[in-house]
DNA sequence: ACCTGAACACCGTTCAAGT
DNA sequence: ACCTGAACACCGTTCAAGT
């Protein structure tokens, strides 16, 4: 990559982390690129989709949260471990309005340049859930999609602005709705723990 | 009204059904003008802002929800008034996609024209859960914006093509939420209850 | 009183022409 | 190899001109 295209690379995803932070993943990518002074077919020829904007923008906090879901099945038990990823994976998905819809198209869409990260995010979860059910402190009859689906729903329910003064708490009850009866006590949505994946862009 | 303008009115109202049904919310305005056989200020004259269609389109069967929840109230017991409803305004929310963001919006906007439709259908359905509440079968920390935005959450699971299979399984959960521990014995999403409100545009 | 084509300012996407 | 302006086909919104 020549110094000039890997400058225009680097400030173009920059300048889209920015954008779409204040105007959500639909945002005008013409906006995108005159923002960050490039042309617009620049800003085609590094991203040739949105898709491939997002994924960029994206990836690297995703995998993040993967890999942290393996973490926390070795430091902490079944239940604590699947309601802290669930904290954060709901945290991470607020952090671009509009993102978990995408998100869940991608994980329909094979050829989606964010099929494979959703993917991947999906079984990390499910794993999760899987100690949690094997423990019997999760619901049996959920699985990795529904728990995917989950944290989707409370993503779109913080996006919208009248529902979000009480986004925590409705986090408190649909995620304790997946715990087996009596093990729910008093769920909240935690603030941002220290090591969690967040978006540096 | 003159003979004309009234027939306009009527097929564009019509033909927006139809357009929207099939594409959404966000579907083009210059399309439902142009399958209308209308010119395209036809329709700002009738219809103001995309919110004043979608007011004409959805507050028939809206209105006839709120009023369905007061028939329920009077029908059946408490819990069961309250997820019969909650079935209906998911079945209803679905009808057309992205429909919930555009109420859950109007919740909040004072001046939208679907504003009064929408509180007065948060208002219906929190009566139905503080009579629930007040039998103790519903938990007592949730408010009707609380339930509001879960059948909001529903509805745009059941938007998202990749959740479409797990729609009915989530619904059982989540709205099982809401119940007060042990009182919930196998909720599922119904089929179209004889007498629910449905569309008809 | 109502309808309409056309204009304006946007958008996403593509491509020939430049260096 | 990479960048870019311009073109194309859309969109929402407004308005002067028609009947």
């Amino acid at each position: 990559m020549r110094a000039d295209a890997k400058k225009n690379y680097a400030h173009l995803l920059a300048t889209a982390g920015e954008v779409i932070k204040e105007h959500g993943v639909e945002a005008s990518l013409r906006d995108i690129a005159r923002k960050a002074d490039v042309g617009l077919a620049t800003l085609y020829r590094h991203f040739p989709t949105r898709e491939a904007l997002l994924e960029a923008l994206l990836r690297k906090t995703l995998d993040e949260l993967t890999r942290e879901a393996a973490k926390l099945e070795q430091t902490e038990p079944p239940q604590q471990a699947l309601l802290l990823w669930i904290n954060d994976a709901v945290r991470f998905v607020r952090s671009y309005n509009g993102a978990v819809a995408v998100m869940s198209a991608a994980l329909d869409d094979v050829n989606s340049a964010l099929h494979a990260s959703c993917s991947n995010l999906r079984s990390a979860g499910a794993r999760l859930l899987e100690n949690a059910q094997t423990a019997g402190v999760a619901r049996p009859d959920i699985s990795g999609l529904d728990l995917f689906a989950i944290i989707g729903a409370l993503g779109w329910i913080g996006d919208q602005p009248s529902f979000g003064s009480r986004a925590e708490h409705l986090f408190g009850i649909i995620a304790g709705s997946l715990l087996t009866v009596g093990s729910d006590d008093s769920i909240k949505l935690q603030p941002r723990r220290p090591n969690a994946p967040q978006n540096s862009n």
